[in-house]
DNA sequence: TATAATTGACTGACGCATTAGTCAATGAAA
DNA sequence: TTTCATTGACTAATGCGTCAGTCAATTATA
Protein backbone atom coordinates (compact mmCIF):
# COMPACT_ATOMS: atom_id res chain seq x y z
CA UNK A 1 0.00 0.00 0.00
CA UNK A 2 1.28 3.68 -1.00
CA UNK A 3 0.59 5.82 1.77
CA UNK A 4 -2.29 8.10 0.57
CA UNK A 5 -0.75 11.55 1.63
CA UNK A 6 -3.94 14.23 1.75
CA UNK A 7 -2.88 16.77 -1.22
CA UNK A 8 -4.16 20.19 -1.00
CA UNK A 9 -5.78 20.90 -4.07
CA UNK A 10 -2.91 23.33 -5.54
CA UNK A 11 -0.88 19.94 -5.22
CA UNK A 12 -3.56 17.94 -6.82
CA UNK A 13 -3.43 20.44 -10.13
CA UNK A 14 0.00 20.49 -9.98
CA UNK A 15 -0.11 16.46 -10.39
CA UNK A 16 -2.96 16.30 -12.78
CA UNK A 17 -1.17 16.60 -16.34
CA UNK A 18 1.27 14.44 -15.34
CA UNK A 19 -1.54 11.97 -14.33
CA UNK A 20 -3.38 12.18 -17.82
CA UNK A 21 -0.09 11.92 -19.48
CA UNK A 22 1.25 8.78 -18.16
CA UNK A 23 -2.67 7.09 -18.63
CA UNK A 24 -2.26 8.68 -21.94
CA UNK A 25 1.07 7.07 -22.98
CA UNK A 26 -0.51 3.59 -21.80
CA UNK A 27 -3.73 3.99 -23.85
CA UNK A 28 -1.50 5.38 -26.96
CA UNK A 29 0.81 3.02 -27.19
CA UNK A 30 -2.14 0.07 -26.90
CA UNK A 31 -4.13 1.44 -29.15
CA UNK A 32 -2.55 3.57 -31.42
CA UNK A 33 -3.66 7.79 -31.80
CA UNK A 34 -6.84 6.70 -33.42
CA UNK A 35 -7.83 4.19 -32.02
CA UNK A 36 -7.47 5.66 -28.77
CA UNK A 37 -10.72 6.73 -26.41
CA UNK A 38 -9.76 10.49 -24.37
CA UNK A 39 -12.51 8.86 -22.24
CA UNK A 40 -10.04 5.58 -21.16
CA UNK A 41 -7.39 7.76 -20.57
CA UNK A 42 -9.59 9.87 -17.69
CA UNK A 43 -11.37 6.55 -16.89
CA UNK A 44 -7.38 5.42 -16.25
CA UNK A 45 -6.68 8.26 -14.51
CA UNK A 46 -10.16 8.58 -12.42
CA UNK A 47 -11.73 11.76 -13.35
CA UNK A 48 -13.93 12.18 -16.59
CA UNK A 49 -13.78 13.51 -20.00
CA UNK A 50 -14.48 16.75 -19.01
CA UNK A 51 -10.95 17.02 -17.08
CA UNK A 52 -8.83 15.95 -19.70
CA UNK A 53 -9.73 19.03 -21.47
CA UNK A 54 -9.08 21.34 -19.13
CA UNK A 55 -5.82 20.15 -19.40
CA UNK A 56 -5.62 19.69 -23.29
CA UNK A 57 -7.03 21.49 -25.93
CA UNK A 58 -6.90 18.74 -28.69
CA UNK A 59 -6.36 14.73 -28.32
CA UNK A 60 -4.24 15.76 -30.98
CA UNK A 61 -2.43 18.23 -28.64
CA UNK A 62 -2.45 15.31 -26.11
CA UNK A 63 -0.86 13.31 -28.31
CA UNK A 64 2.09 15.37 -28.89
CA UNK A 65 2.78 16.83 -25.09
CA UNK A 66 2.60 13.09 -24.21
CA UNK A 67 5.36 12.27 -26.51
CA UNK A 68 7.00 15.04 -25.57
CA UNK A 69 6.98 14.51 -21.70
CA UNK A 70 8.48 11.02 -22.83
CA UNK A 71 11.34 11.68 -25.22
CA UNK A 72 14.07 12.37 -22.85
CA UNK A 73 16.55 12.90 -25.68
CA UNK A 74 20.09 11.31 -25.69
CA UNK A 75 21.85 14.52 -25.10
CA UNK A 76 23.32 13.61 -21.73
CA UNK A 77 23.90 10.34 -23.34
CA UNK A 78 26.13 11.78 -25.89
CA UNK A 79 28.00 14.13 -23.05
CA UNK A 80 28.13 10.95 -21.06
CA UNK A 81 30.65 9.51 -24.28
CA UNK A 82 32.52 12.81 -24.66
CA UNK A 83 33.79 12.61 -20.71
CA UNK A 84 35.10 8.64 -22.19
CA UNK A 85 38.58 7.46 -22.23
CA UNK A 86 40.08 4.96 -23.98
CA UNK A 87 40.83 3.31 -27.40
CA UNK A 88 37.79 3.71 -29.93
CA UNK A 89 37.13 0.42 -29.20
CA UNK A 90 36.41 0.76 -25.40
CA UNK A 91 34.53 3.93 -26.00
CA UNK A 92 32.40 2.66 -28.83
CA UNK A 93 31.46 -0.56 -26.77
CA UNK A 94 30.56 2.12 -23.95
CA UNK A 95 28.12 4.52 -26.16
CA UNK A 96 26.64 1.08 -27.38
CA UNK A 97 26.24 -0.47 -23.86
CA UNK A 98 24.64 2.91 -23.08
CA UNK A 99 21.99 2.56 -25.87
CA UNK A 100 21.47 -1.03 -25.54
CA UNK A 101 20.23 0.10 -21.85
CA UNK A 102 18.46 3.06 -23.33
CA UNK A 103 16.41 1.73 -26.33
CA UNK A 104 15.26 -1.71 -26.09
CA UNK A 105 15.81 -2.73 -22.46
CA UNK A 106 13.60 1.06 -21.05
CA UNK A 107 10.18 0.66 -21.57
CA UNK A 108 9.10 4.04 -22.40
CA UNK A 109 11.88 4.35 -25.48
CA UNK A 110 10.98 1.68 -27.05
CA UNK A 111 6.70 2.06 -26.66
CA UNK A 112 7.51 5.11 -28.03
CA UNK A 113 10.00 3.42 -31.41
CA UNK A 114 6.21 2.23 -31.78
CA UNK A 115 4.55 5.32 -31.89
CA UNK A 116 7.20 6.57 -34.78
CA UNK A 117 6.27 3.73 -36.59
CA UNK A 118 2.90 3.47 -36.29
CA UNK A 119 1.96 7.54 -36.18
CA UNK A 120 5.09 9.11 -37.69
CA UNK A 121 2.90 9.49 -40.73
CA UNK A 122 -0.03 11.38 -39.21
CA UNK A 123 2.99 13.64 -37.61
CA UNK A 124 5.89 14.27 -39.37
CA UNK A 125 7.12 17.09 -36.81
CA UNK A 126 7.24 14.07 -34.51
CA UNK A 127 9.63 12.08 -37.03
CA UNK A 128 11.22 15.60 -37.65
CA UNK A 129 12.02 15.59 -33.83
CA UNK A 130 12.66 12.05 -33.21
CA UNK A 131 15.63 11.91 -35.37
CA UNK A 132 17.45 15.69 -34.78
CA UNK A 133 16.89 14.57 -30.72
CA UNK A 134 17.65 10.71 -30.53
CA UNK A 135 19.04 9.24 -34.00
CA UNK A 136 21.27 12.55 -35.33
CA UNK A 137 23.56 12.81 -31.91
CA UNK A 138 24.06 9.10 -32.01
CA UNK A 139 25.01 8.14 -35.48
CA UNK A 140 27.01 11.23 -35.24
CA UNK A 141 29.13 10.24 -32.14
CA UNK A 142 29.64 6.52 -33.75
CA UNK A 143 30.90 7.77 -37.18
CA UNK A 144 33.09 10.34 -35.30
CA UNK A 145 34.68 7.05 -33.32
CA UNK A 146 34.58 5.14 -36.21
CA UNK A 147 36.39 7.65 -38.48
CA UNK A 148 38.95 8.10 -35.58
CA UNK A 149 39.28 4.61 -34.92
CA UNK A 150 40.17 4.22 -38.89
CA UNK A 151 42.61 7.46 -38.50
CA UNK A 152 44.95 5.77 -36.12
CA UNK A 153 44.66 2.60 -37.48
CA UNK A 154 42.99 0.79 -34.52
CA UNK A 155 39.77 0.07 -37.21
CA UNK A 156 40.03 -1.51 -40.56
CA UNK A 157 38.56 1.24 -43.19
CA UNK A 158 34.85 1.20 -43.33
CA UNK A 159 32.34 3.40 -45.22
CA UNK A 160 30.68 5.53 -42.57
CA UNK A 161 27.78 6.21 -44.47
CA UNK A 162 26.79 2.99 -43.35
CA UNK A 163 27.31 3.12 -39.50
CA UNK A 164 23.73 1.94 -39.17
CA UNK A 165 24.94 -0.98 -39.40
CA UNK A 166 26.96 -0.55 -36.10
CA UNK A 167 23.99 -0.17 -34.12
CA UNK A 168 21.37 -2.41 -36.28
CA UNK A 169 21.42 -5.12 -33.52
CA UNK A 170 19.94 -2.45 -30.99
CA UNK A 171 17.13 -1.85 -33.07
CA UNK A 172 16.36 -5.16 -34.14
CA UNK A 173 16.29 -5.69 -30.66
CA UNK A 174 13.71 -3.11 -30.17
CA UNK A 175 11.29 -3.95 -32.57
CA UNK A 176 11.48 -7.64 -32.44
CA UNK A 177 10.69 -7.13 -28.37
CA UNK A 178 7.96 -4.36 -29.49
CA UNK A 179 6.14 -7.09 -32.04
CA UNK A 180 6.99 -10.67 -30.09
CA UNK A 181 7.86 -9.36 -26.55
CA UNK A 182 7.61 -12.19 -24.48
CA UNK A 183 5.75 -14.75 -26.94
CA UNK A 184 8.89 -15.79 -28.20
CA UNK A 185 10.23 -18.61 -25.99
CA UNK A 186 13.39 -17.82 -24.70
CA UNK A 187 14.46 -14.62 -22.91
CA UNK A 188 17.58 -12.87 -24.33
CA UNK A 189 20.07 -12.99 -21.86
CA UNK A 190 21.38 -9.70 -21.82
CA UNK A 191 25.20 -10.15 -20.99
CA UNK A 192 25.46 -12.85 -23.49
CA UNK A 193 23.75 -10.93 -26.20
CA UNK A 194 26.06 -8.04 -25.78
CA UNK A 195 29.09 -10.29 -25.56
CA UNK A 196 28.30 -12.02 -28.95
CA UNK A 197 27.60 -8.28 -30.68
CA UNK A 198 30.30 -6.79 -29.54
CA UNK A 199 32.51 -9.82 -30.40
CA UNK A 200 30.89 -9.87 -33.75
CA UNK A 201 31.43 -6.29 -34.30
CA UNK A 202 34.75 -5.89 -33.44
CA UNK A 203 36.11 -8.89 -34.92
CA UNK A 204 35.09 -7.76 -38.28
CA UNK A 205 36.15 -3.75 -37.51
CA UNK A 206 39.03 -4.22 -35.54
CA UNK A 207 42.47 -4.04 -37.92
CA UNK A 208 44.18 -7.14 -37.34
CA UNK A 209 47.30 -9.18 -38.74
CA UNK A 210 46.27 -11.10 -41.87
CA UNK B 1 -2.48 5.25 -71.19
CA UNK B 2 -3.43 1.41 -70.02
CA UNK B 3 -5.78 -0.28 -72.66
CA UNK B 4 -9.09 -0.61 -70.82
CA UNK B 5 -10.23 -3.87 -72.03
CA UNK B 6 -14.21 -4.24 -72.22
CA UNK B 7 -14.49 -6.71 -69.12
CA UNK B 8 -17.70 -8.82 -68.89
CA UNK B 9 -19.59 -9.09 -65.41
CA UNK B 10 -18.35 -12.38 -64.75
CA UNK B 11 -14.64 -11.39 -65.16
CA UNK B 12 -15.26 -7.68 -63.31
CA UNK B 13 -16.71 -10.12 -60.56
CA UNK B 14 -14.02 -11.52 -60.21
CA UNK B 15 -11.41 -8.95 -60.03
CA UNK B 16 -13.14 -6.68 -57.36
CA UNK B 17 -11.97 -8.50 -54.25
CA UNK B 18 -8.30 -8.04 -55.41
CA UNK B 19 -9.06 -4.14 -56.71
CA UNK B 20 -10.38 -3.74 -52.54
CA UNK B 21 -7.53 -5.38 -51.42
CA UNK B 22 -5.33 -3.53 -53.27
CA UNK B 23 -7.09 -0.69 -52.16
CA UNK B 24 -7.74 -1.69 -48.86
CA UNK B 25 -3.28 -2.34 -48.49
CA UNK B 26 -2.29 1.57 -49.32
CA UNK B 27 -5.32 2.81 -46.70
CA UNK B 28 -4.24 0.60 -44.23
CA UNK B 29 -0.78 1.40 -44.44
CA UNK B 30 -1.60 4.94 -44.82
CA UNK B 31 -4.01 5.52 -41.81
CA UNK B 32 -3.64 2.22 -39.85
CA UNK B 33 -6.79 0.02 -38.95
CA UNK B 34 -8.75 2.55 -36.91
CA UNK B 35 -8.05 5.19 -39.05
CA UNK B 36 -9.13 4.22 -41.99
CA UNK B 37 -12.36 4.82 -43.23
CA UNK B 38 -14.03 1.65 -45.69
CA UNK B 39 -15.45 4.04 -48.21
CA UNK B 40 -11.96 5.25 -48.77
CA UNK B 41 -11.04 2.27 -49.73
CA UNK B 42 -14.22 2.01 -52.26
CA UNK B 43 -13.18 5.46 -53.46
CA UNK B 44 -9.92 4.04 -53.89
CA UNK B 45 -11.21 1.03 -56.45
CA UNK B 46 -14.20 3.61 -57.63
CA UNK B 47 -17.02 2.07 -56.12
CA UNK B 48 -19.15 2.42 -52.91
CA UNK B 49 -18.85 1.48 -49.91
CA UNK B 50 -21.68 -1.10 -50.07
CA UNK B 51 -20.06 -3.37 -52.55
CA UNK B 52 -17.23 -3.70 -50.25
CA UNK B 53 -19.40 -5.31 -47.90
CA UNK B 54 -20.67 -7.20 -50.65
CA UNK B 55 -17.25 -9.09 -51.05
CA UNK B 56 -16.40 -8.73 -46.85
CA UNK B 57 -18.13 -9.14 -43.61
CA UNK B 58 -16.90 -6.43 -41.61
CA UNK B 59 -13.61 -4.07 -42.02
CA UNK B 60 -11.88 -6.39 -39.65
CA UNK B 61 -12.38 -9.44 -41.69
CA UNK B 62 -11.24 -7.19 -44.66
CA UNK B 63 -7.82 -5.86 -42.92
CA UNK B 64 -7.54 -9.67 -42.16
CA UNK B 65 -7.69 -10.53 -46.02
CA UNK B 66 -5.43 -7.71 -47.17
CA UNK B 67 -2.73 -9.24 -44.95
CA UNK B 68 -2.97 -12.37 -46.12
CA UNK B 69 -3.27 -11.48 -49.50
CA UNK B 70 0.24 -9.66 -49.80
CA UNK B 71 2.09 -12.15 -46.88
CA UNK B 72 3.98 -14.39 -49.47
CA UNK B 73 5.62 -16.82 -47.69
CA UNK B 74 9.08 -16.93 -47.67
CA UNK B 75 9.21 -20.59 -48.00
CA UNK B 76 9.88 -20.29 -51.63
CA UNK B 77 13.19 -18.41 -50.49
CA UNK B 78 14.37 -20.92 -48.21
CA UNK B 79 13.96 -23.39 -50.40
CA UNK B 80 15.74 -21.70 -53.05
CA UNK B 81 18.37 -21.17 -49.85
CA UNK B 82 18.24 -25.26 -49.84
CA UNK B 83 19.16 -25.86 -53.23
CA UNK B 84 22.54 -23.35 -53.32
CA UNK B 85 26.15 -25.25 -53.24
CA UNK B 86 29.48 -23.83 -52.29
CA UNK B 87 30.73 -22.80 -48.82
CA UNK B 88 28.78 -22.14 -45.39
CA UNK B 89 29.46 -18.27 -45.94
CA UNK B 90 28.75 -18.01 -49.94
CA UNK B 91 25.50 -20.12 -48.98
CA UNK B 92 24.48 -17.34 -45.91
CA UNK B 93 25.64 -14.46 -48.40
CA UNK B 94 23.48 -15.51 -50.85
CA UNK B 95 20.24 -16.07 -48.18
CA UNK B 96 21.02 -12.74 -46.79
CA UNK B 97 21.17 -10.92 -50.15
CA UNK B 98 17.60 -12.66 -50.85
CA UNK B 99 16.44 -11.62 -47.53
CA UNK B 100 17.62 -8.03 -48.40
CA UNK B 101 15.32 -7.94 -52.11
CA UNK B 102 12.57 -9.44 -50.12
CA UNK B 103 12.30 -7.12 -46.97
CA UNK B 104 13.33 -3.46 -46.68
CA UNK B 105 13.16 -3.21 -50.73
CA UNK B 106 10.05 -4.72 -51.28
CA UNK B 107 7.47 -2.48 -50.57
CA UNK B 108 4.58 -4.77 -49.38
CA UNK B 109 6.74 -6.62 -46.91
CA UNK B 110 8.24 -3.55 -45.55
CA UNK B 111 4.56 -1.69 -44.89
CA UNK B 112 3.67 -5.04 -43.61
CA UNK B 113 6.37 -5.14 -41.24
CA UNK B 114 5.01 -1.75 -40.09
CA UNK B 115 1.10 -3.31 -39.92
CA UNK B 116 3.03 -5.84 -37.53
CA UNK B 117 4.30 -3.41 -35.36
CA UNK B 118 1.46 -0.89 -35.14
CA UNK B 119 -1.37 -3.47 -35.51
CA UNK B 120 -0.42 -6.38 -34.02
CA UNK B 121 -1.72 -5.79 -29.83
CA UNK B 122 -5.07 -6.08 -31.99
CA UNK B 123 -4.87 -8.62 -34.07
CA UNK B 124 -2.78 -11.73 -31.87
CA UNK B 125 -2.96 -13.60 -35.00
CA UNK B 126 -0.97 -12.19 -37.24
CA UNK B 127 1.82 -11.96 -34.79
CA UNK B 128 1.67 -15.59 -34.82
CA UNK B 129 1.51 -16.24 -38.47
CA UNK B 130 3.79 -13.72 -39.13
CA UNK B 131 6.07 -15.87 -36.79
CA UNK B 132 5.38 -18.85 -38.32
CA UNK B 133 5.94 -17.94 -41.84
CA UNK B 134 8.38 -14.99 -41.72
CA UNK B 135 10.64 -15.03 -38.71
CA UNK B 136 10.76 -18.99 -37.91
CA UNK B 137 12.00 -20.42 -41.45
CA UNK B 138 14.78 -17.87 -42.07
CA UNK B 139 15.89 -17.65 -38.12
CA UNK B 140 16.10 -21.55 -38.74
CA UNK B 141 17.80 -21.46 -42.00
CA UNK B 142 20.33 -19.11 -40.93
CA UNK B 143 20.99 -21.10 -37.51
CA UNK B 144 21.50 -23.92 -39.46
CA UNK B 145 23.85 -22.53 -41.79
CA UNK B 146 26.33 -21.09 -38.70
CA UNK B 147 25.89 -24.63 -37.25
CA UNK B 148 27.26 -26.15 -40.42
CA UNK B 149 29.87 -23.52 -40.63
CA UNK B 150 30.97 -24.11 -36.83
CA UNK B 151 30.84 -27.65 -37.21
CA UNK B 152 33.29 -27.58 -40.54
CA UNK B 153 35.70 -24.99 -38.71
CA UNK B 154 34.80 -22.10 -41.14
CA UNK B 155 33.04 -20.20 -38.64
CA UNK B 156 34.64 -18.87 -35.49
CA UNK B 157 32.11 -20.04 -32.44
CA UNK B 158 29.32 -18.48 -31.98
CA UNK B 159 26.07 -18.80 -30.12
CA UNK B 160 23.41 -20.01 -32.50
CA UNK B 161 20.67 -18.19 -30.14
CA UNK B 162 22.02 -14.87 -30.99
CA UNK B 163 21.37 -15.31 -35.12
CA UNK B 164 19.22 -12.26 -34.75
CA UNK B 165 22.32 -10.28 -34.92
CA UNK B 166 23.06 -11.69 -38.27
CA UNK B 167 20.39 -10.39 -39.35
CA UNK B 168 20.27 -7.04 -37.68
CA UNK B 169 21.02 -4.77 -40.43
CA UNK B 170 18.55 -6.05 -42.70
CA UNK B 171 15.26 -5.54 -40.40
CA UNK B 172 17.17 -2.13 -39.19
CA UNK B 173 17.27 -0.88 -42.75
CA UNK B 174 13.28 -1.67 -43.41
CA UNK B 175 12.45 -0.17 -40.15
CA UNK B 176 14.69 3.14 -41.01
CA UNK B 177 13.19 3.48 -44.36
CA UNK B 178 9.38 3.17 -42.60
CA UNK B 179 10.04 6.00 -40.44
CA UNK B 180 12.50 7.99 -42.40
CA UNK B 181 11.87 7.32 -45.94
CA UNK B 182 13.06 10.04 -48.29
CA UNK B 183 13.73 11.73 -45.10
CA UNK B 184 16.84 11.25 -44.72
CA UNK B 185 19.28 12.85 -47.22
CA UNK B 186 21.32 10.28 -48.97
CA UNK B 187 20.00 7.79 -51.02
CA UNK B 188 21.66 4.66 -49.40
CA UNK B 189 23.59 2.86 -52.69
CA UNK B 190 22.19 -0.99 -52.75
CA UNK B 191 25.40 -2.90 -54.02
CA UNK B 192 27.54 -0.55 -51.31
CA UNK B 193 25.59 -1.32 -48.04
CA UNK B 194 25.83 -4.82 -48.96
CA UNK B 195 29.34 -5.27 -49.57
CA UNK B 196 29.86 -3.52 -46.07
CA UNK B 197 27.48 -5.50 -44.46
CA UNK B 198 28.96 -8.60 -45.78
CA UNK B 199 32.01 -7.14 -45.11
CA UNK B 200 31.93 -6.45 -41.26
CA UNK B 201 29.84 -9.68 -40.49
CA UNK B 202 32.52 -12.01 -41.96
CA UNK B 203 35.40 -10.63 -40.60
CA UNK B 204 33.92 -11.14 -37.70
CA UNK B 205 32.47 -14.59 -38.58
CA UNK B 206 35.07 -16.56 -40.07
CA UNK B 207 37.41 -18.36 -38.59
CA UNK B 208 41.04 -17.02 -38.86
CA UNK B 209 44.16 -17.17 -37.49
CA UNK B 210 45.02 -15.01 -35.11
C1' DT C 1 -12.92 29.07 16.89
C1' DA C 2 -17.26 28.98 14.31
C1' DT C 3 -19.69 30.45 10.35
C1' DA C 4 -20.39 32.52 5.95
C1' DA C 5 -18.73 33.76 1.31
C1' DT C 6 -15.98 32.63 -2.49
C1' DT C 7 -13.39 30.09 -5.56
C1' DG C 8 -12.31 26.86 -9.09
C1' DA C 9 -11.44 21.93 -10.19
C1' DC C 10 -14.30 18.80 -11.76
C1' DT C 11 -18.52 16.81 -13.60
C1' DG C 12 -21.71 14.66 -16.83
C1' DA C 13 -25.16 15.27 -19.96
C1' DC C 14 -25.47 16.84 -24.59
C1' DG C 15 -24.59 18.56 -29.49
C1' DC C 16 -22.63 17.34 -33.49
C1' DA C 17 -19.83 14.90 -36.74
C1' DT C 18 -18.25 10.66 -38.23
C1' DT C 19 -18.52 6.05 -39.72
C1' DA C 20 -19.51 0.87 -39.58
C1' DG C 21 -22.76 -1.83 -41.45
C1' DT C 22 -27.74 -2.69 -43.90
C1' DC C 23 -30.98 -3.31 -47.52
C1' DA C 24 -34.65 -2.13 -50.87
C1' DA C 25 -34.26 -0.12 -55.28
C1' DT C 26 -31.85 0.24 -59.71
C1' DG C 27 -30.22 -0.49 -64.21
C1' DA C 28 -26.98 -2.68 -67.16
C1' DA C 29 -25.45 -7.11 -68.91
C1' DA C 30 -26.85 -11.59 -70.50
C1' DT D 1 -37.21 -10.37 -69.79
C1' DT D 2 -34.41 -11.99 -66.13
C1' DT D 3 -30.48 -11.73 -63.31
C1' DC D 4 -27.56 -9.79 -60.08
C1' DA D 5 -23.70 -6.44 -59.14
C1' DT D 6 -24.05 -2.15 -57.53
C1' DT D 7 -25.97 1.71 -55.35
C1' DG D 8 -26.95 5.28 -51.91
C1' DA D 9 -29.87 6.55 -48.50
C1' DC D 10 -30.56 4.85 -44.06
C1' DT D 11 -29.66 3.42 -38.78
C1' DA D 12 -27.29 2.77 -34.96
C1' DA D 13 -23.43 3.56 -32.49
C1' DT D 14 -19.46 5.80 -31.32
C1' DG D 15 -16.65 9.41 -29.68
C1' DC D 16 -14.77 14.31 -29.77
C1' DG D 17 -15.35 18.46 -27.65
C1' DT D 18 -18.48 21.84 -24.78
C1' DC D 19 -20.25 24.21 -20.86
C1' DA D 20 -23.60 25.34 -17.24
C1' DG D 21 -23.75 23.67 -12.86
C1' DT D 22 -21.87 21.42 -8.46
C1' DC D 23 -19.60 21.00 -4.25
C1' DA D 24 -15.42 20.59 -1.57
C1' DA D 25 -11.50 23.30 -0.37
C1' DT D 26 -10.11 27.63 0.87
C1' DT D 27 -10.37 32.28 2.60
C1' DA D 28 -12.72 36.13 4.92
C1' DT D 29 -15.51 37.61 8.64
C1' DA D 30 -17.64 37.58 13.19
Amino acid sequence: MVAQKKLTRAEQKALRPIQILDAAFEEFVKCGFAGTRVEDIADRVGVTKGTVYVYFETKEKLFEAMINHFSVPFQEMVAIADRLSGSAADRLTSILGLCYEQIPEDRATRELTRLVISEGQRFPDLIDRHHDQFIAPIIAKIDALILEGVASGEFRPIPVEFSDIVVAPILTTTVLRLIFDDRRVPTPNKEAFLRTYFDLLFNGLLAKPH
